[in-house]
DNA sequence: GGTTGACACCTATAACTACTAGGTATAATT
DNA sequence: AATTATACCTAGTAGTTATAGGTGTCAACC
């Protein structure tokens, strides 16, 4: 990992990717943006990120991918399969039940 | 890293043992302990994932350490420094921000 | 006396994944 | 003509967690 995010941010891409392509299909370069717009610039993946994220979901079978010109442009559009909406289910899950932990921590108890 | 907890895990392990260290002085395998407990086993860091980071910490002078032997066993206890202090306030600050703008893609808006 | 289990520490290696820093190409703008 | 924005890509780096071992002590039990 490196500087810019730091830490905190292992299994971010994929769980806002799967995210934002479970409302509707985009290409990488509307998705970079998008998550840079969408938190106000406090996180920012860039394309070397979201580009092998989208490959490696692809590859896994969570997301399909189609490419159309669409204003005399090139783009690759990924949409989201079954089995992706299943997997952004788990993590979704699992990510708050990670923070709810790690919150609970920090705010309070512990023996 | 690996299965048990799985991803949403970077950064945690100092996090923690940071934000426990803050309350008190403690000793490595107290904090394994503590942190299944304080999470009611969402979270274990398992020994070999506290040790190392312990020592990095310490390492960095975020933490110091001395050796005192207790009802007969000999344990390492850390306690955190003025700068380790600092350290923490920055990453749970950290924290905070990325889990908050995480949780606001996850909930609602985006173009 | 010997075994088991809890306590308490340690490390090397593997595995994962985000980030950097490049690169290519086209269209629109200045 | 040059620059900027759009749109894609990948190789390599680096930072970290997790696994899977290992050592040794002490108490309890059979």
């Amino acid at each position: 990992m490196a500087k810019t995010n730091a830490a905190f941010m292992s299994g971010v891409p994929e769980l806002l990717v799967l995210r934002l392509l479970s409302r509707e299909e985009m290409y990488g370069y509307q998705i970079v943006r998008g998550i840079r717009q969408a938190t106000g610039e406090s996180i920012i993946l860039a394309e070397g990120v979201i580009y092998p994220t989208l490959h490696g979901l692809e590859k896994k079978g969570y997301l399909s991918a189609r490419s159309r010109t669409v204003e005399g442009r090139s783009r690759v559009y990924y949409h989201i399969t079954a089995k992706g909406k299943k997997r952004f289910a788990a993590i979704s899950k699992q990510w708050n039940k990670i923070t709810a932990s790690v919150n609970a921590c920090l705010e309070f108890a512990y023996v």
